[in-house]
DNA sequence: CGGATATTTCGCCTCCCGTCGAACCGTCAC
DNA sequence: GTGACGGTTCGACGGGAGGCGAAATATCCG
């Protein structure tokens, strides 16, 4: 889903591998309130000795995953940033994962899994279909855009001197896990995007992330598109 | 950060297990290409036999971490869904944490620290502050809009009662991890915050969830809250 | 059908790691 | 000071998990 963000691979065992005690699963899972909390606390949650805890605490310390402040006798832990506490969110959605949805999960499912953001350009089955197209196209070759693509773009509103111009990568693949194929990232995916919805041929749907196409948009790219659809599955309903 | 959409505890502590060893963080690694690949693919990149393989293999499935497809004498293994993948990418984000930061991430870093987007609403010492500003102007108490509320949301353009009607909940608090305080979710969040950039008060930054404060947006918010910025700190240069 | 290859299952061994009790170090209260 | 309490360190114990080789199973190919 975030491809295009991942950092170069990293061990992610030894992280994990923190995670992966109960005893600590407990402790940082307490902690995700957002309060510090004190060790004896700690330990009293995690329903372990004050020795235990102790090592826990050492431990979860030495991997940077709490942070600890002093004050008198007591030493009060807290998560050691957010990008932590997004790894628990993270990994509680899918520790927590059902057998089987239920329907309004799975309509909202098919929903993201059709069209919708990440982070700010369009991904799904539309924003794969739409790389597509545009590679078909000659609109795009390997992460340029084509004298074509510029003239479709304009068409468009997109500034893609301005997409070129910023200071983060113009226009790579990024990875979409719902599809297993790539959609368009970057500056430019971010201004396609954004011309999309101003355009109101997207329209941001009640769900975060999710974004459906209008009529107005079925049009606009079928004419861009000469009549291919950017997926040829029915819309959701 | 994403405190508003946590699923409920769910022990954690078995998931991170599974990618806990060094020989499955491997596989799983060796995965997130998206391409699905056979058992001794998979053991040959982890560096490891073919039986120790498939008892990592045997396990992953069970915790449902990844999918097979049987062709043939092949099985072929890959993630089990973009869930997954977020995990582990999130996780290399963390384990790659570096020490220090580059001028250029501490800068992009204290960007976010003051103002991103949440999902679809404002976060950061901006949102932490604007539901500040809003509580202690009345305008909202508990999970409800006062009067006041109304009016001055209607001001900027905020359609409250389709916030209210949305199928998502109205005004939930989300918990933010570079504050550790609360800031608005919910319909109403995204609401606001997306009034906030209709109006130009906010403008998208080039990092991806990044916004920032305009000038027209200083001087509206300043009377709107009587003088008081949203956060006391200078902006971010 | 029979040999070759891919994958799993089965023991067995080893070693790491979580646990606890007890001793030790700081800090607070009187 | 001196006792009480919070927290960490130390040492020993036990269980669980990963590793491998060998045998079993399944599939392909001729």
């Amino acid at each position: 889903m975030a491809a295009e963000h991942v950092a170069r691979d990293a061990d992610i065992a030894p992280v994990a591998a923190l995670i992966a005690d109960p005893t600590r699963a407990a402790i940082l899972t307490a902690l995700l309130g957002g309060r510090a909390l004190a060790a004896g606390e700690l330990a009293r949650l995690a329903g372990v000795g004050a020795a235990t805890a102790s090592a826990h605490l050492s431990r979860l310390l030495d991997g940077r995953l709490v942070d600890v402040v002093r004050q008198g006798r007591h030493r009060y832990y807290r998560l050691a940033g957010h990008e932590v506490a997004e790894v628990l969110e993270v990994l509680a959605r899918v520790s927590a994962r059902p057998l089987v949805r239920s329907l309004r999960q799975s309509r909202q499912a098919r929903m993201l899994e059709e069209a919708r953001t990440c982070y700010d350009h369009l991904a799904g089955r539309a924003g794969v279909g739409l790389l597509d197209r545009l590679r078909e196209g000659g609109c795009l070759t390997g992460e340029e855009v084509t004298p074509e693509g510029e003239r479709l773009l304009a068409g468009l509103g997109v500034d893609v001197a301005a997409a070129r111009a910023a200071r983060r990568r113009f226009a790579p693949e990024c990875l979409d896990w719902t599809e297993r194929r790539a959609h368009l990232g970057g500056a430019l995916g971010a201004a396609v995007t954004g011309a999309l919805l101003e355009l109101g041929w997207y329209v941001r749907g009640p769900v975060p992330r999710a974004v459906t196409l209008t009529d107005v948009g079925r049009g606009g790219l079928a004419a861009l598109f000469s009549g291919k659809e950017l997926t040829s599955h029915t819309p959701v309903t």
